[in-house]
DNA sequence: ACGAAACGAGAGCACTGCTCTTGCTTGCGA
DNA sequence: TCGCAAGCAAGAGCAGTGCTCTCGTTTCGT
């Protein structure tokens, strides 16, 4: 049997559960700074040492959390995606920009713990990298399906930067020319930028009625990657 | 006497530097989250409670370190662009650009005090908005000086954005078209963008060269505000 | 020269993450 | 079917945190 196992591991899957429910509660309502183990468990009526038979230190907690976060950014933008499969790839593109905004906006503060300052000297566990990519490979894919041959004239590469765009770009996007798939990625932190910026605070009393402001920035970004306004 | 009234209010303000740079060293050491005001007080050979005639509290100490990380990324810009005001204004820009990232760098830890998550539900403090404009008055600056009446074609704006356009334009740059403005604005938030996921790992694995990376999009920023690459 | 304000030290409170020990419960293998 | 190892919750405890309050001392304006 490849099921569960027997009560013990229905348990413990469901209390695992139940831990990063709460502990997602708490982050929404206070932030990853105040998260508390000994609040968790509190409220979920057991005692503070017994939540490290589920998470071995509270980092390991955030890092679940962290990997969910990621994981309901992607999911965000792959059914933004998909509901705007027959639409023009620059709508389509601005569509995934504009529900990723709309996740962050939902999510403030699942979206700093993954989009804001990590912890420093920290380098992402393993779990983390594939969910991380979901949002880039939406990008990509609409990119990928609008290219149809040589249709924009981007910008020339510098020399300094070519060996660089062949990496990406065979690493990335093999099917692609070297000067979009450095458009791509560069449009792909810049999508990011623009988020923050609203979500951090920077935005305040300099943009206002900020839902045309990014929908307009991002339409922009589209067109940086090659995606025509005509379709 | 406007200057110092006499050796305690002399003292205050050396005690006042000295705890804050204490404050910075352990920032820079083990991040936000791990600054101590025990520990601070405890390198300085005080106790714990004295710092509080200082700060009144823990934040209020970052708060002020957030101040100064403003300043100081302001600053760098401002240098970069006195530096660079013989050259064409798209290399100017770029090298401004291009000293924000070199800040960020050699600064990651108050890079990310001011540029990653604020504590969420938390409002900037009056002090910190006139510091954390000083990038944004540089860039501005340069395109300003750069724009010669009618020149680059800037893609239409969005009725829905008309409205947004004018009122940033009027803040911000009464001098120049509000499409204009708009932007500025976004490729002011898209350059942190860029600079962000790079400190904060997100282009691991991804982008490996990332010097003439940077610089390329920079440029590419430059380009959509207007300024040309002919000078 | 006096009194108020500023100051440093210390004790203490409530809280945190985490460890260790102590028993109870579950469920697998003999 | 039974026994024993593993899984588990509870409690006490440690070291550390931000912050408050009190108590003498020092400094400075009047």
């Amino acid at each position: 049997m490849t099921t569960v196992r027997g009560a013990r591991a229905r348990a413990r899957i469901e209390i695992t559960a139940a831990i990063k429910d709460e502990a997602r509660t708490q982050l929404a309502a206070e932030g990853a700074a105040k998260l508390s183990l000994r609040a968790v468990a509190r409220e979920l009526g057991m005692v503070s040492s017994a939540l490290y038979r589920y998470f071995p230190s509270r980092d390991d907690l955030l890092t679940a959390l962290i990997v969910d976060a990621y994981d309901a950014v992607g999911a965000a933008a792959e059914r933004a995606s998909a509901e705007a499969e027959a639409e023009r790839p620059l709508d389509r593109w601005t569509a995934v920009c504009r529900a990723v905004r709309a996740w962050a906006l939902a999510h403030p503060h699942e979206y700093a713990l993954i989009y804001g300052s990590p912890v420093p000297g920290y380098t992402a566990p393993q779990d983390t990298i594939a969910p991380a990519a979901r949002v880039g490979l939406v990008l990509i894919d609409i990119v990928r399906g609008a290219h149809t041959g040589e249709g924009v004239a981007l910008p020339p590469l510098p020399d300094a930067l070519s060996p660089e765009a062949e990496r990406i770009s065979t690493d990335l996007v093999p099917d692609l020319p070297p000067a979009l798939a450095v458009a791509l990625v560069a449009a792909w932190a810049q999508l990011f930028g623009l988020v923050s910026f609203e979500l951090f605070g920077q935005f305040q009393r300099v943009v206002e009625d900020r839902d045309p402001f990014f929908t307009a920035a991002a339409r922009r970004l589209g067109q940086d990657v090659g995606l025509l306004p005509g379709g």
